[in-house]
DNA sequence: CGTTGGTTTGATTAATGTCAACGCACGTGG
DNA sequence: CCACGTGCGTTGACATTAATCAAACCAACG
């Protein structure tokens, strides 16, 4: 049931994809598949994995843990997303990689995503796709770093929101939303019980609803504005489309 | 004066590189320079450029203004980094890169660098550099997220120390540090005050001297373990030596 | 039912921000 | 050589945000 449709159409926000693209991803996510449980760890801190990991389906996040038991979130995996691209340079992993909903995850050898490379339109596209991430970072640390508690928190369901309708999981203003409160806050630099507070305030104020596991967003116009949310950093406009490429066309 | 030894001896930290790298590297280097003064703009958010920036001599900073005034500053690049190898793949500029100090800049064209990665022990070794520069930026958001204000002060510190003697610009515990407290500040996303009583802190106990433009370590032990300042993250140790590269062989 | 994981609440405290003033070094122009 | 302006660092008083602690609550589930 899990395939590489949401990576798929996530790297068509960058520019669209022959067949022959297509059927190269497919297989090739297809190769090798685990299951992972919520909480466990796919990658951990310290390990030298030979393989990169695509989350299929369900969420996952990468994080760090403090000696004493603190823990930042520093990027949250939905369907689509690769973990650790950085696998075929860097030896060995300075953080954690974790479920955390169940997760299907895909394994893919460093030589595999090799063959991928030599196409030119997914080399560019899976570039571009890291360069996303590392904005998404950026981003992430100006929330951290200089928004109070009710922009960090309506920025990251605006961001979450807008990723997931970016891979076809998002129907209208709502999504599947299967986060705790502590997990955002271990992402957002804040405490559980702030983020309850702060999430009780933007439902009090009719900006979102975030009930069980899913998330409604109520009033985007006003919720973006209150989070100072602008959406250029992920890139999600089509900036591939119509590029005099010699960007990635070697080989 | 300035010339590429930074960026070849922070790509030296990687693996070794062979003379006619370096040779590479300094011809490119060299052919167009750029100076800027003290906080004015190298790029700025929306341009779209299309040549790449390497600081050669110099602070500059990434970061990004929010609409009433905050300033998050996102990444401190010294002689030897590279701004904004992105430009590649993403069209627009969604954050601004900025000088600090008077900066010597070497401008680059799209085409050159791709010609350097042509040269697969430069490839792996630029590679390399954006990836350490993402697992900065991740550490990054760890401070920002979960350190307080004396953890986060102590490891910018010394990070920023760290990456000065991997470019040859430390000597012992002491370097150059021309940032100003604000800048520190918006770095770690504190106030300015606090970071000015931080310091006075971490001088009172002996772990630092920070006078003028010069920083000196003086009990680079402690200094750590206060905080909690874990190398690893930087990648520095020779980790691309005797790989067995498919990334094909030099010479 | 009893457990478990997650959410909610209130009371209190700690960390950090804000504001405003002052000092100090440096450079510049008279 | 001095007066002045400017940028930065330093201080103190005070405001505010968010953390902490501890308990209660709630729904899901075996």
């Amino acid at each position: 049931m899990a395939d590489a449709g949401p990576l798929i159409r996530k790297l068509e926000n960058f520019a669209p994809l022959c067949g022959d693209d297509k059927r190269a991803l497919d297989a090739l996510m297809a190769r090798e598949v685990r299951r992972y449980g919520a909480h466990e760890d796919i990658i951990h801190d310290g390990d030298r994995p030979d393989r990169v990991h695509v989350v299929l389906d369900g969420f996952a996040c990468r994080y760090k843990m403090l000696e004493d038991g603190r823990r930042q979130i520093t990027a949250f995996f939905v369907p689509g997303d690769f973990c650790d691209l950085h696998v075929f340079i860097l030896r060995t992993m300075d953080h954690s990689i974790g479920a955390l909903t169940p997760c299907t995850v895909s394994l893919v050898p460093r030589e595999a995503v090799l063959g991928l490379l030599d196409r030119p339109s997914l080399a560019r596209a899976l570039w571009w796709a890291t360069l996303v991430d590392e904005a998404v970072l950026r981003e992430w640390v100006v929330s951290v770093g200089r928004r109070d508690a009710r922009e960090r928190v309506g920025h990251v369901l605006c961001e979450l929101h807008m990723r997931l309708r970016a891979v076809g999981l998002a129907d209208g203003g709502a999504c599947e939303l299967p986060l705790t409160q502590v997990e955002l806050a271990d992402a957002l630099g804040l405490s559980g019980v702030h983020v309850n507070r702060t999430l009780q305030e933007l439902r009090a104020e009719g900006l979102i609803e975030l009930r069980g596991k899913r998330l409604m967003i109520l009033d985007a116009a006003r919720l973006r504005r209150a989070a100072r949310f602008d959406p250029n950093y992920l890139h999600l406009d089509r900036e591939g489309v119509g590029r005099d490429g010699d960007g990635g066309g070697r080989g």
